[in-house]
DNA sequence: TTGTAAGCGTTATCAC
DNA sequence: GTGATAACGCTTACAA
């Protein structure tokens, strides 16, 4: 099935099929264009992209790398990005990277391959040596923060945690333990030195013992939270994500504490599930799914040869139960967690 | 950059070129292959799979049509056809449906258009019609039930709701709620099924203000948790999904009412979020992951014009802390609830 | 307003 | 073992 029967059948010839087809603005007699239609539904005929992005050298894709799609974090900015795309005629391959180099390589190679219009890079996860390879070829934004110095979308999330951090330390708090995303995440270290930050400013000196590295994962947040609570006493904690909070919950209620009347609670993100946990979680709103929107607008907009500036989109501390003043004399906390 | 000046800088044909580098067999001179591979490198060329999908009429991508991938269960789905498709040298082009029959189908005419060489349905949303667009352009294979008749990779819902009902029915409760996902749902039917089907063959006679419809999120397990308890006094409930039972958990506790001294709850899925709740959630655990693996391997199979029969995943109830016997006299529950 | 023909970058076929 | 050449299915000068 192809333009030329097509072409046969409504009787002209190929190049006035494509030009019916493609939406070209080269003028075609009205009754000829219907004639066009026509036999392009009888046939079920679908223009063949190949060809068409052979010639034109553009593809209407875009490739987009991702340490992980189960990670709702990066499931809502995937979503706004294909949202965003789909407006725009533009297909997305996806490419999970597990923040494997070799894996990332690999995909970016194929996606090369595939002479996508664009690719967008989720995690932080692009080299320098990674863009050298696309340099020129193919124009490259990034959600989050990033090595590589690409056009980027992303939040402030050293402030973002510094006022998570200095919520806690304005209800009481001293003793404010973080539960850490993995180190390997700029994100989860520009968390940590807002949490250090709101600290010095309060005038706190930081225990090392307060911070816990862990996964972003729930998971993660259970094990952090249980290694913080045999290290040491802390009235309040700063989670790195939502998840790793619910975790956390889970492994203080373990341990007889109550959120927030001997530990209050702070996660990262508002997803959904943060609003109905018990306690809802009070956390820092980042909003992932515009800043999938968002990226793709850049996308587009380099794409296009516009300007191109950075953009940093404002978070939201939202206070809901699981943070409280710290109790009066908390020698309960000291004494269950010692 | 095209293969005629990797063939130039190698001193060869573009055939030889094509010859080592597409990975033919035909046998070229393994010096000549070195060279051949040195000049590509040395001009970082990528070949044009554009140009190569024309001519070969094959593409290396598969589309995915799914309804949100921001639902933790698409996504898990998602995961797995991705992993299965990397390791096949295949790329995922992702779709985002709304379950909206327009927007699906104007998915599945860019991928046609793209010449994907598969597609797969998630969500039960294709319909016959949109099978008939498809109609042996591209082999189509879906995960969960589907209306149009295409091999598929599911669970047993109707089972595994019965299993879940069942579980409670055993503990000895009675007055046994339903909180279901969408109608527009297969899935979300079947469960409501088998939890009937369990009621039934326990001999009790469902009261339909048990059942309350809703959706798939947290919000609507929530919701739909506050709309059973006006209506009517319940000792159980069974959740369409995991997030629906993390909503309900918050409903029962506004209400004062413990989990699972006064209510049972169980989930559906078994979502990380599952095990870390307060209290732990009794749940069905469905092999979201597996399942998209084998989806795709089984669109690989149709591919191949193999055999490929339908795949029935088993599912399995993990008993945690979400469920318990009714209380003695349930007076309390029937007074609050009331 | 329509048609003809060249060519996008590969690979398969055939010759050498 | 290697090279010339003809497609793959479309779009776009250019000609009519």
């Amino acid at each position: 099935m192809t333009i030329r029967e097509v072409a046969r059948l409504a009787g002209v010839s190929p190049a006035t099929v494509s030009r019916v087809l493609s939406g070209s603005n080269h003028p075609v007699r009205e009754d000829t264009r219907r004639r066009v239609l026509e036999a392009a539904q009888r046939l079920a005929y679908y223009p063949n992209r190949l060809a068409r992005s052979l010639l034109r050298r553009e593809t209407a894709v875009v490739g987009l790398l991702v340490p992980d799609v189960s990670n709702p974090y990066y499931a809502a900015v995937l979503r706004g990005i294909e949202d965003v795309a789909h407006q725009h005629g533009l297909a997305v391959i996806l490419c999970n990277t597990d923040r494997d180099p070799a894996k990332q390589r690999q995909y970016l190679r194929t996606l090369l391959e595939h002479r996508v219009d664009g690719v967008v890079a989720a995690g932080g996860t692009l080299t320098v040596e990674d863009l050298r390879m696309v340099d020129g070829r193919v124009p490259v934004v990034a959600v989050g923060r990033h090595p590589a110095r690409v056009p980027s979308v992303r939040v402030d999330n050293v402030e973002a945690a510094r006022q998570a951090c200095r919520h806690l330390l304005e209800l009481g708090h001293v003793r404010v333990g973080c539960l850490a995303g993995p180190a390997s995440s700029l994100t989860a270290r520009d968390r940590v030195r807002g949490y250090l930050a709101a600290l010095r400013e309060a005038g706190v000196q930081p225990d090392e013992r307060w911070l816990v590295w862990s996964e972003f994962t729930a998971e993660g947040g259970y094990r952090a939270a249980r290694e913080l609570l045999e290290r040491c006493p802390v009235s309040a904690v700063v989670a790195s994500n939502d998840q790793m909070a619910l975790g956390a919950l889970r492994a203080l209620w373990e341990e007889g504490l109550q959120v927030p009347e001997d530990v209050s609670v702070v996660g990262f993100d508002d997803t959904p599930a943060a609003a109905v946990s018990v306690p809802a979680l009070t956390t820092v709103a980042v909003p992932t799914y515009e800043m999938g929107r968002r990226t793709l607008e850049l996308l587009l907009a380099v794409r296009a040869g516009r300007r191109a500036a950075n953009v940093v989109l404002p978070t939201e501390l939202r206070v809901r139960e699981s943070t409280a003043p710290p109790r009066k004399g908390h020698a309960a906390v000291a004494d269950r967690a010692g």
